[in-house]
DNA sequence: GATGCCCCTTACCATCGTTGGAAGGTCAAG
DNA sequence: CTTGACCTTCCAACGATGGTAAGGGGCATC
């Protein structure tokens, strides 16, 4: 199976496949004599166990931890539930950034004439951060921030 | 004022300050005869303006559209709104997507025993994502995937 | 006035996951 | 044989931030 076969069937493009190739993530695809990456059903089911990851939101480097436990058959339920239930703890700490600024941003927006005046509270808020639906407390420079998506 | 006060003062890193001078996010600073430059009270107002509006989830291109209606007196507080009311509805769409995979995770931590045995609902799902809580449905590959936040 | 310390400057490199392109080889159909 | 769709590798970019290194200035303290 060609990687472009492999990529449809998977659901990870042929760019992503070579590069989780290249970092490791999975291993060397075997070669054609014509040097084409050779892809059988099963690391097809990989590729897909992959996306599902990414999907569910986890880092590369968590899925790099479930791969190995899901190849190995005799490993530990309870490992991958504490994976699990620690990236859903770091999907609530996010979920909360983001509601405080949705919340802080609704305050300001409802307060918002929203006509063709000058005066606007949200752009008073971004001056000076008011203390009612203030954003500044949990997260500060680092956190709740989220990654630009193309 | 130095670059590392006006740091200090407003709570932007310098090398963010010179960042964001290098993609013309803000005005090249005044320079001083030793090179250094050189930052106004307003400059700093400014710098504020970026940071709260970072903290708040807008994007550096979002910053520059509030940015420039900050600037402009004659600004019409709609489209402030409006600009915000669009951000508030992209935090709205990322809560939904971590929500869902914190549930279908959830879900499934739910379901596996925790033990030493290798039977695992969460890694059955990710092999083969179920119908229950499937989170495959809103979220492709692009959506809801989070930044690394270091 | 010299010494030390901190700050400033520019200029790279790394991160993370993903996409894009260029330059060239392979394959199957016409 | 030609054409076009595929594959290969390599290199670069994104966005926002952190890090590091080398070289020089500014200021307080001796």
């Amino acid at each position: 199976m060609n990687i472009g076969e492999a990529a449809k069937t998977s659901g990870v493009s042929a760019k992503m496949i070579r590069y989780y190739e290249q970092t490791g993530l999975i291993p060397k695809a075997d070669r054609r004599d014509s040097g084409y990456r050779d892809y059988s059903p099963a690391d097809v089911h990989m590729l897909r166990f992959i996306r599902r990851a990414r999907d569910l939101g986890f880092a590369v480097a968590e899925i790099n931890e479930l791969l190995s436990l899901w190849r190995d058959k005799s490993r530990q339920s309870a490992d991958v539930k504490r994976i699990a239930q620690a990236h859903i703890a770091q999907l609530r700490e996010r979920i909360d950034s983001l509601e405080q600024m949705a919340a802080t941003l609704g305050t300001l927006a409802d307060c918002c004439a929203g006509d063709d005046r000058p005066d606007c509270p949200i752009l008073a808020d971004l001056e000076e951060p008011g203390d009612g639906a203030s954003a500044s407390g949990p997260f500060t420079s680092k956190t709740g921030r989220l990654r630009h998506r193309p």
